[in-house]
DNA sequence: AGGAAAAATGTAAACGTTTACATTTAAACT
DNA sequence: AGTTTAAATGTAAACGTTTACATTTTTCCT
């Protein structure tokens, strides 16, 4: 038999409304009460129904998270510090993936719309134009992870892309001296590919290097398209001394092929890649990336919108970007 | 201003049962009053509140997810294939990762207990006495994911470990002719680590080697014991010609101490893991392992859950075992 | 046309809490 | 003791749906 709090009440002979007060500990109740209603919750293991809480007090307690629809370790740390920070708060998580651009917008508005969660965390590197609007109308709030630019008013947190990339650049033409720098871009489109580009070229310029559009080619953030960036640089007249991969999967992918090529890492040329993914100190020779601090990235995510949630009206916005960091391995030419 | 059922009634000149009706697609409404209602709401921009539908219909859409403290790419893809399922049926996904043993029986409880999910689908690999008498209580359904032994009544997904760790052993001994087979064994009490093990000892005896305690150490699934347990073995008077470590993760251990070491992988010992990880494939040599169909075991485990749900009185029992395959890498000394 | 049967809609009671407001009980004054 | 005030409890109305049951409207007979 299903019990409830009226069942509760009668047991402890006193009305539903002190059950529910003694229960969200309010100091309205005598500590008497208060434990003797205790008691009989324990003895008849009731557990308050959550879903008609929520409907009451119009707050779930739940979190949601939309995730782009692609996999990897590096989401499952994102989630995990999700989970972890939330947990610590007696928060839920509902997490979904969206399963294509197309269903990201429709996933967000559902979630947003719905009562279902108290709040968003928004994991979208490619934004879209309508999801601005959406989230300024919307009253749930909702913080950016990883999205390009600064939307006004909406809390965001990212990493700094550029400036990881620029480090890692400017380190392969200061300390080693490479010249004829490539790079395998990421996605069009692509908030962190954009940047991390961006990273590129200032470093050039900064260390008085011309841009040569022969060295860049794009990829898409996959081990795949890492093998065919890698392929065509190494097969141009004029061949890189060093190829800044953005992102580890195709850092990998140019190993790969690499390997197969019978061309040497770092000798014949040097690689860089960004990520710090768990599988890139495994490599060998160890990749030299740059790590991300996506462990932050999640927990921080949970506390600006919980945050964002108490404070309700008091709209005052976060908007922050953790720093990132070089991880010298030995494929740009370091010894160990 | 909030928009309910009753001003999307007061719109259309109808009933809030006749708009609910209508949403539900219930035959019961005349298909032009369907079609104006769904004007109304289209105009209004009306969304359901899922949370009290979910209080009124007693059923949340919304399967629960427990994890071990565990991460990694494994559970990532995991928990993906268990998005995508419920997505498909538009249900959704709470998850939420244990934070220690402790914890994974109040996290079990509290998510059974309170309504919030319909179903709960829980990975523990390393059961706890009181879990299965918490599930076997309970109303709602809970699927079991690779866990150990046959719970009587309990629905129950798993991977054949122990065909997985039989046939690699075997490939061990008859095609490469071993005689001196190492094991880097997992946490005890773990069920997948247990019967890993029951099939390499199994192999051993069908194929008449003497079971060598000394060739048998024990690991944590993680790096590190991998390292521990790979030198173990190497220090020892008779070293092992090869090496089955119960996964991946402890096989890439020996990896890194052999590199370290300055011992060549086959040639002075080959090396087998478990798991089939994204990062094996891109291990020198191409680490030989068993493939585990993680994605299948998502999928599968919300379609029997959501059966479970569905069928409610009718019990009838899943228990399925998925198969594992072996897959060839040149670290057990096959060529290419 | 008149009545029975079928189809469509409406009314109101769930679902299980929280909480504003009303009421009772206890404490603290004169 | 009799007021006034404070503390503790109770009553009932939310929260936003679904759905059993009651009622109205339509369709189909003869």
């Amino acid at each position: 038999m299903k019990i409830d709090i009226h069942k509760v009440a009668l047991k402890a002979g006193v009305s539903i409304a002190t059950v529910s007060r003694a229960l969200n500990n309010s100091d309205l109740v005598k500590p008497d009460t208060k434990a003797k209603i205790q008691k009989i919750v324990d003895e008849l293991n009731y557990i308050p129904n959550p879903i008609a809480r929520s409907l009451s007090k119009q707050s779930t307690e739940t979190i949601g998270v939309v995730l782009p629809d692609l996999v990897g370790e590096f989401f499952m740390d994102f989630i995990h510090s999700i989970d972890e920070e939330a947990y610590k708060r007696n928060w839920h998580v509902l997490i979904s993936s969206s399963h294509s651009q197309r269903n990201l917008i429709e996933t967000l508005m559902e979630l947003m719309g719905s009562g279902r969660v108290d709040g968003v965390i928004l994991m979208a590197p490619q934004i879209q134009d309508g999801i601005f609007e959406i989230i300024s109308k919307s009253k749930t709030p909702v913080i950016l992870v990883n999205t390009c630019g600064d939307f006004n008013g909406t809390n965001q947190i990212k990493i700094d892309n550029f400036k990881g990339a620029y480090d890692i650049v400017e380190h392969l033409i200061k300390v080693h001296n490479y010249k004829k720098i490539g790079m395998i871009n990421g996605p069009k489109g692509n908030c962190d590919a954009e940047e991390r580009f961006a990273g590129y070229l200032s470093a050039l310029k900064k260390n008085k290097i011309n841009r040569d559009p022969s060295l860049i080619v794009n990829g898409g953030f996959d081990v795949d398209t890492g093998c065919i960036g890698f392929t065509t640089l190494m097969n141009q007249k004029i061949k890189p001394d060093a190829i800044f991969a953005a992102n580890d999967m195709m850092a990998l992918g140019a190993y790969e092929t690499a390997k197969e090529l019978g061309i040497k890492i770092p000798d014949d040329v040097a690689i860089a890649g960004f990520d710090d993914i768990y599988l890139s100190q495994f490599l060998t020779p160890r990749l030299t990336t740059v790590h991300v601090p996506i462990y932050d990235l999640g927990s921080k995510a949970v506390k600006y919108l919980l945050a964002a949630i108490n404070r309700d009206k008091k709209r005052q916005r976060h908007f922050e970007v953790l720093p990132t960091e070089i991880v010298i391995g030995s494929s740009c030419g370091c010894k160990h």
